[in-house]
DNA sequence: TCTCGAAGCTTTTTT
DNA sequence: AGCTTCGAGA
């Protein structure tokens, strides 16, 4: 990324700060070779670029004006009709780069369009300075109207670690039990309101009541003012905060209004009512709206996405036309008629037919196995494997597409004993990972000293005797004082709360990081970061461990520091991080691809293996328990992206038996075979002695009489978690008692964001000299003397103290 | 305060 | 079955 900050407008951008109306706006000076400069160069032969486009692409490129729905289904050339369309505008001076507003779901996505855009023309692609993900636009519109919504413009961004960890301190706070009312399921109905743009006050009564006793819109209200205190924002806040920019800033908008000329929308089926209500904000000033997507590749309905937003985008857009890419240049005519004849059980489509020319007699047909097992599937699947690569067909070409992560191991497994090159996609991220994310939160307490929930992963890693005890006096001060963590400490080692051992300890955690401040500034942050990993202890922590991943955890620490010296700064780097947490994982060798069914969207291989039609696994349960009958149509949608992933070969397999969760059980084979066309379909050999299931072969009429949606509903899992939750109510009134207390210091609740950075002096005590006071630990004592928020304090059995007046009561 | 054994969850994933 | 998370004892 070429603006590590992200927030930098070092290009020729003439952005007008809030408040300077730009009446006309100015042309700014054109850059010597800048993007503008190349494209309007190459003007006068749009031929360049347009040709090779069929009529409907065209058309889809040369519509520029008005609110325009390109539905371009799976392999019909979207990204090239999305970046050709760019560089039409361009080259045709409609609009100088950073006029162009282009959204992408994914880092890859946008990168990806960024390097073809450059292609176009020619190299140079900095001015793309709003093309980028949904969050990434967001963040950089938030740091620079921070204010506006409460925030300053250092905020930084929780990832769902933080997110989770935050919530069950709130839980906790609240004196709810967090097993019942876990942090992860309050995170899920968070993500969900925040998904549908709703604030606290938004929420409809029921939705709120549903969890921990009515406390859902309190829990979401105080984790909103645990965010602003901790001048953070969690993923669903970056757009929710641009809205409500937008909304209550209408100058703001308008500027943006009028500097975004020409919007595009890529994947607009996954984009979920917040991102929709972003747009339409953004699209009131401009027509000129380009959304493309496929209603048929839908598959981020569980968390979030709205398929109703493009079924719905001619009546919300006025005057939109609309585009159908149906010329396939992917598949061969067998694939693409099992995709089709599939889709077509679905209900609500807005319809598309693909058609391809390239078909020849000697195309394969979609296949369907039975095998016995899931480790008979992998011995099939590897044995095809190794036929194909024998006829010098290349690995990278080959990919096993799952429904759920558990069914990769089986193949890893059999790969694995093959020597069969493969590589899992999607997998556990790097900067997910433990030692990646605990050296993160060291960097991330140097340049944020209130930063608390970095503070709070690492006080205690490595082992330095600072324990639940410590921490939750930390705690105190912080919440009584309303200061971050790292303040709170430093004020507590000026007393004598703590014992010499914790005390000393956590005095020396924060002299370190002092130190690394200050040296932050003197210092390359690539060198800082190797010592603040050194001087912490945290290296030699994973040294002194024997664990079998040690070693390979100090090599990734390594890859992190040498990944950051592509940064420009520390705060590059985390700002980076935090909005990409993807990883290129360009590898050279030849090997199959497996992955899941979600993470293969976009992609293609020549041949493409689909284990696991089952009954139960694919349509997945869950998904039917869940959300009926839109589930199962999702869940097709899935087979369908599935099957379309194929060029030239794809491979069906169900197994009879499949052991899930440690259980062996009998499965029954996917509905979703029955909906392929016989046609253009073959049943496979059973490849060993003891195929098939059951009674042999499959027919259409198993599944005649069964009807998912009013079979067994009593003993699926989401009729007895329905059951859980209905017992449950009413009688966790409880976690009276020792709570009370603890409230009465905590104070009205409404805080303003600068008093975070309030310092001790600031607030005097409010207690007097000689008055006699209670000390949970030391008992009664007179106050001796005050500095600040300290007491100095002549206890009568513990004698004289230096402590914190939070930790007192008056007597 | 740390370490070990027991007890719960396990769809899909991005930002 | 296997991984993480939690609670009891050293």
């Amino acid at each position: 990324m070429a603006d590590p900050n992200g927030y930098d407008d070092s290009f020729d951008d003439p952005f007008q700060p809030v408040g300077t109306r730009i009446e006309s706006a100015p042309v700014p000076a054109r850059r010597e070779g800048g993007i503008a400069a190349r494209a309007m160069a190459a003007r006068g032969a749009p031929s360049d670029y347009l040709a090779g486009l069929n009529p409907e692409q065209r058309q889809a490129v040369e519509t520029t004006e008005g609110p325009l729905l390109v539905l371009a289904g799976a392999g019909t050339g979207k990204t090239r009709v999305l970046t050709t369309r760019i560089a039409h505008i361009l080259a045709t001076g409609r609009a100088r780069p950073f006029e162009i507003l282009a959204v992408t779901f994914t880092n890859k996505a946008a990168r990806e369009m960024k390097e073809r855009i450059a292609g176009f023309v020619g190299g140079n692609v900095e001015g793309m300075a709003w093309l980028g993900t949904f969050h990434s636009i967001c963040v950089k519109i938030l740091r620079k109207h921070a204010e506006l919504v409460g925030l300053k413009s250092s905020f930084s961004i929780l990832d769902t670690d933080d997110q989770i960890r935050l919530i069950k301190q709130i839980i906790q706070a609240e004196g709810l039990d967090d097993k019942r009312w876990t942090a992860r399921a309050f995170a899920g109905i968070l993500d969900g309101w925040k998904n549908r743009a709703l604030g606290p006050e938004d929420i409809a009564e029921g939705e709120a009541r549903a969890f921990a006793n009515g406390k859902g819109r309190k829990l979401y209200r105080e984790y909103q003012e645990r965010l602003s205190i901790l001048n953070a924002a969690d993923f669903g806040d970056l757009l929710l905060h641009v809205i409500t920019l937008f909304k209550k800033h209408p100058d703001v908008l308008k500027d943006y209004q009028r500097r975004f000329r020409y919007m595009l929308v890529d994947e607009y089926q996954d984009t979920n009512v917040a991102q929709y209500l972003w747009l339409r904000l953004l699209a009131q000033g401009n027509p000129n709206v380009c959304c493309v997507g496929d209603d048929d590749q839908s598959i981020y309905g569980w968390r979030g996405a709205e398929v109703d937003n493009i079924l719905r985008f001619e009546h919300d857009f006025k005057g939109a036309t609309v585009i159908r890419l149906e010329r396939n240049y992917r598949s061969t005519s067998h694939i693409l008629a099992a995709a089709s004849h599939l889709i077509s059980f679905n209900e609500g489509r807005l319809g598309k037919t693909l058609f391809t020319d390239f078909s020849e007699p000697d195309h394969d047909l979609v296949s369907v196995a039975s095998v016995w097992d899931s480790e008979e599937e992998a011995r099939t699947i590897g044995e095809e494997i190794e036929a194909l690569q024998t006829k010098g067909h290349s690995l990278n070409e080959m990919a096993v597409l799952v429904r759920a992560s558990f069914q990769m191991r089986s193949f890893e497994d059999r790969f694995v004993t093959l020597g069969l090159n493969y590589r899992v996609i999607g997998g556990p991220r790097f900067y997910e990972r433990l030692e990646i994310r605990d050296a993160m939160a060291y960097f991330r307490c140097v340049v944020q000293p209130s930063d608390d929930l970095a503070f709070e992963r690492i006080v205690n890693t490595p082992k330095r005797g600072l324990g639940e005890a410590t921490i939750k006096l930390v705690h105190g001060v912080a919440r009584a004082e309303r200061i971050p963590l790292m303040q709170a400490a430093s004020q507590l080692i000026d007393t004598e709360e703590l014992k010499p051992k914790p005390r000393n300890a956590l005095k020396n955690v924060l002299d370190n990081f002092d130190r690394w401040r200050r040296q932050l500034e003197q210092m390359k942050h690539t060198e800082l970061a190797e010592i603040i990993l050194d001087e912490s202890g945290y290296t030699e922590m994973w040294r002194q461990d024997r664990s079998a991943e040690a070693p390979g955890r100090l090599d990734n620490l390594k890859e992190l520091i040498r990944s950051m010296d592509e940064f420009e700064s520390m705060t590059g780097f985390l700002e980076h991080i935090s909005l990409v947490m993807d990883r290129d994982s360009a590898d050279a060798t030849d090997a199959v691809s497996i992955m899941t069914l979600h993470s293969a969207k976009g992609l293609e291989f020549d041949t493409v293996f689909l284990p696991g039609w089952e009954e139960g696994l694919f349509p997945h349960q869950r998904s039917l328990d869940e959300s009926g009958r839109a589930g199962l149509e999702e869940e097709r949608r899935l087979a369908y992206v599935g099957i379309t992933r194929a060029k030239k070969r794809a491979k069906i397999y169900f197994a009879s038996n499949r052991r899930i969760h440690g259980q062996w059980q009998s499965s029954l084979p996917s509905r979703f075979l029955d909906e392929l066309p016989v046609d253009h379909v073959e049943i496979a050999e059973p490849s060993t002695s003891y195929g098939g299931y059951g009674g042999g072969g499959y027919g259409p009429s198993r599944f005649d009489s069964h009807d998912p949606f009013d079979t067994g509903s009593y003993s699926t899992p989401g009729w007895k978690r329905a059951q859980r939750a209905r017992s449950s109510e009413g009688f966790s009134e409880g976690g009276r008692g020792y709570q009370s207390a603890r409230m009465k210091r905590q104070g009205p609740l409404t805080i303003e964001g600068e008093l975070v950075a309030k310092s001790v002096s600031d607030t005097p005590s409010e207690y007097s000299l000689g008055e006699r006071v209670f000390h949970i630990k030391f008992g009664y004592g007179a106050i001796k003397s005050i500095e600040g928020n300290k007491l100095t304090i002549d206890f009568e059995k513990a004698g004289v103290k230096k402590v914190i007046d939070s930790f007192v009561e008056r007597h």
